[in-house]
DNA sequence: TCAAAAGTGTTCCAATTACACCCATGG
DNA sequence: CCATGGGTGTAATTGGAACACTTTTGA
């Protein structure tokens, strides 16, 4: 039996929410249709789970030192059992027909830290609009569902999401995260309320300029010993 | 690499909570000081994990059908590297070396429904006093911390708990098993009002008896469709 | 002066907490 | 009649939800 650890790693960028996606690489001589998954791979001997997920996203993706949660297990024996899924495994697996019980991780960044890059095996990554997102892989179209419900929970829950915003943000494009994330209109002052209240950002001394309409105070996160 | 799946079962019976343990059993001719460990074993190649946690409790417990979670994954390649637990897994496992992954899942049962029986690999199950656990087998200390955490989320936000009392009970029994689980106090009108309004009990027809005191009126779960 | 988003308070309701006395029974 | 746990209500506080107008800037 194998485990492997796959990663979903969730993106922003001001209007949307995607997922990052891998082409499956095709074999060489041979022409199946290629599928899209989540990045993932096999753990290796010596490593842990944790570990394996940050090995696993940057040779994939090159990003590295984010924040990356295990969610969830997913064992179904015939999770992997599609005519495709396994024509593609054996092009490339030492041991295709072996079963996999995967180790879900979920992650997010902010899109333009990051130039998706094409990795071993895998043609090329790819943002994909997360309602929107096509016929995947494997059991990834369950293993992305179960992870984006894992994410808005967290979301509300511990507050996470300030990652995926520049540097210096206004209130509005937080909450264009938010709403962007939970898929629903949000109140701006409740918001703007519950926010200020967690204690988790700060003004700057500085506005926003250049834009056609009233300036926006600029906060950033608050860091943790102040 | 090998997939196991191990067995938090949390026991209630009116005074404690408790976790079922097993003792491992030594192998024949040798002596090896036997060790308390959760019950767990190797997934097999055909079921899936819930399936595989279902059977293995069934076969250490002879519990089943069972309210049984999956809560976390247990990856560490170094989680069954103690010398005991090596020379253990060397007594009867076909591939003792081999490094396990194991997925972690809880359970809640009332523990007079159930008389722990030894199975063909334990010399016996016991309950233990969930706040006096010994040093336990492989990481199991960690993963029964891990699943009394989510057991105290999961009572809270879902009001599982139940199950682990006789079919009529009072509410100052449930307030009991609401304060064992969580570990302290809470307060009995807020308590009362706060599950009454839930909706999952109702009030049967008959009072305690034999009691030296004012008999408490006697609930049972609501059946969902009433 | 217009368009566009920023910024700001109050009211209402629901939920949570804290708290103390009388009741019914068996011995 | 006493000891034991059963049973009950209210007031204060807190957090969440709904809701509309004025401000500042660039074009």
């Amino acid at each position: 039996m194998d485990v492997s650890v796959d990663c979903v790693v969730f993106g922003f960028d001001d209007d949307e929410l995607k997922v990052l996606l891998i082409e499956q690489k095709q074999p060489d001589g041979k022409t199946i249709k290629p599928q899209k998954a989540v990045p993932g791979d096999l753990v290796q001997e010596d490593e842990g789970l944790n570990e394996a997920a940050q090995r696993i996203l940057k040779e994939l993706t090159s990003l590295q030192g984010i924040y990356l949660k295990q969610f969830h297990s997913f064992g179904d024996p015939n999770r992997v059992s599609g005519l495709k899924d396994r024509d593609w495994l054996r092009s490339f697996r030492t041991h295709p027909e072996r079963r996999v019980i995967t180790v879900g991780y979920y992650s997010l960044v902010k899109m333009d830290d990051f130039n998706p890059q094409a990795a071993s095996f895998a043609k090329k990554a790819q943002w994909v609009d997360v309602y929107k997102i096509p016929y995947l892989a494997f059991d990834h179209n369950e293993i992305v569902a179960e992870a984006l419900k894992v994410l808005r929970h967290e979301l509300m829950a511990d507050h996470i999401g300030f990652e995926l915003l520049p540097e210096k943000f206004t209130l509005s494009q937080l909450q264009k995260l938010y709403e962007i994330i939970l898929d629903k209109k949000l109140d701006k002052r409740n918001f703007r309320k519950n926010i200020l209240r967690t204690n988790t950002v700060e003004p700057l001394e500085e506005k926003q300029s250049g834009v056609l309409h009233k300036p926006a105070q600029l906060f950033s996160v608050k860091r943790k010993n102040q």
